[in-house]
DNA sequence: CTGAAAGCGCTAACAG
DNA sequence: CTGTTAGCGCTTTCAG
């Protein structure tokens, strides 16, 4: 194995120029950078990752904690995965893959080895148990998502009261006047994260500003469930035009129900949806909707660590503005 | 922050004592390491990662690369990385996270830095340009899937021959007797891996074996494909009743072709296919099918790893059994 | 702008 | 069964 000693005596300078013309911590001549360069080259040097772990106490190392939970949509927690990995290498530092299964047990250990340098934390719950620990912990560390009390500490999310209001703004731009929108079970507005009412509070605030005649409607995750939905919002809002969706599993099927109660969308019907492109474009009419930006928010978590790493001072919250993708689900009223 | 000297003082004993109390590498005795843990508790004492790896050189810790590719089914690959970490975190080591993006010189930074002590690569090409590489790294690497020339090499998969087989077996128990393949595009079979060959090879055997009548066909990722393999099979084969599917993408375009031209699944035709069970599961008629067991390849790439960082020989080829679930698309042949 | 040298915290001979 | 000690390869003062 090649070491920095080596290096040094090939280019005829001592090891810590060698150091330094690597780090740039301290300013070389262009002449010795260049010599030093070049043995580094001809010898084919590559520093050590655990001593120069050992001599900076900086691993360049990033942990990256993914959920397991069913009813977690996999394409986007691998889309900001790889996200992550390419961030951060960019920064030139790696990314350790934790799974939500090791606890708050993991996280101490490859803080406290000093194994990596900084956390990220996905599917972060409102009440999420690693909250304390994360404020202990001497390294800095980003959450995917809200709690409930994120004093001290830095989120990330996708910001879901703009994203209701940009659906019912869309909506409201096409001509419609009565819309609904069809959210989430009712215990995910209990537990979970805070990202469900977030939504509500932008809808609502929406249909007010605009002047529409609107409604709300927590669903079961069930096909049966979205077809009771879909005949109650027919029977109490005869005049409905528009709807948002805002939960995964029952857009397919609320759509299905819609059209056996013979509204055509997007004839009779104009749906939005917040969910994964994927699912989205997948469905017999492709749905216009709000993705969670998994790329973006992957990219935006690393950059926050980069800057809390160097010291820097990052905003606790940081919320990425929705983007609608127009689809075929959505056209304007018919004015008759 | 507390390091091994600390607990030494504070259990009475040398450095190495707790060094060995903690590696077990060599004896001690019940009332020492008593002694020892008891401090390490007392103190929260965490061995430095960067110093055990530069003393040791060993980092306890594998590199993953996984695709990027499209066409590659995300939640196999993300179950395979979970089964990994999981597996990995029982022989007590860590994950870093490689996107194929990284290329060669990743392989070559993480292995030559010694941040790594091994490696496993997915989606291995049959002219996968890595395998030089591989052999010449100075750590042990295992790859999921068969490149055309693998020695001195490690491989995983599973066995898609005696994956065509079992489903040919399943359908001549059934009873059928008049059976075909749909298989991969073409130019699958030219370039990528050379699982679509060996389950053409399973296939043939077993059918030759049961006295089968037996048809193959290459075919495109397209529903147009499917619809005319589907229409060629009924003209060529009218006395056709079973078929085995190893293509994702036109399992149900195909399905319903067969169905749209006058046969029911499984009443006129036993449909069986290799593919992730998510998929199966998820269409109108479930079907029977060999999938990917991504869980049991992880774990078993990471136990052939320790082996090979424990200096055992492993066998260069292993091969894991099909296992077939049975769902709603296959049943015993109609005999008049 | 560059060198010398003192660690970083741990492991593993070596010695008993 | 346990202690002493010499590194592991790098970074970073301190000194010039």
């Amino acid at each position: 194995m090649v070491k920095i000693t080596d290096v040094a005596r090939h280019a005829g300078v001592s090891p810590s120029t060698v150091s330094y013309a690597l780090s740039g911590k301290r300013p070389i001549s262009e002449e010795t950078r260049q010599r030093v360069e070049a043995s580094i080259r001809e010898l084919g040097y590559r520093p050590h990752a655990g001593a120069r772990a050992l001599a900076s106490s900086r691993s360049n190392v990033l942990a990256l904690v993914v959920p397991l939970r069913t009813g977690i949509h996999v394409p986007v927690v691998m889309q900001f995965a790889v996200s992550v990995v390419t961030t951060a290498r960019r920064h030139d530092h790696d990314v350790l893959l934790l799974t939500q299964e090791e606890g708050e047990e993991g996280l101490r250990r490859v803080a406290d080895t000093a194994l990596v340098d900084a956390l990220i934390l996905m599917d972060v719950q409102l009440d999420d148990p690693r909250l304390p620990l994360l404020r202990s912990l001497d390294r800095p560390s980003v959450m995917i998502g809200f709690p409930a009390e994120a004093d001290g500490l830095t989120c990330i999310d996708l910001d879901f009261k703009a994203a209701g209001e940009l659906c019912v703004e869309h909506l409201a731009q096409l001509g419609h006047r009565v819309v609904a929108l069809v959210g989430s079970p009712p215990e995910v507005y209990v537990r979970q994260t805070a990202f469900a009412q977030r939504v509500v509070q932008g809808f609502t605030a929406a249909t007010d500003r605009n002047g529409l005649a609107s409604t709300v409607h927590p669903c079961e995750a069930a096909p049966a469930a979205a077809r009771r939905v879909a005949e109650q919002l027919l029977r109490e809002q005869p005049a409905l035009t528009g709807v948002v969706v805002h939960n995964e599993a029952v857009l397919e099927p609320l759509i299905d129900a819609f059209e056996q109660l013979g509204l055509r969308v997007p004839g009779d019907l104009s749906v939005t949806a917040i969910c994964p492109d994927e699912l989205a474009e997948s469905l017999r009419v492709p749905v216009t909707s709000i993705a969670l930006p998994s790329a973006e928010v992957g990219e935006r978590a690393v950059e926050l660590l980069m800057r809390k790493l160097a010291g820097d001072d990052v905003p606790e919250a940081t919320l990425l503005p929705p983007r609608l993708t127009r689809r075929a689900s959505t056209a304007p009223r018919d004015t008759p």
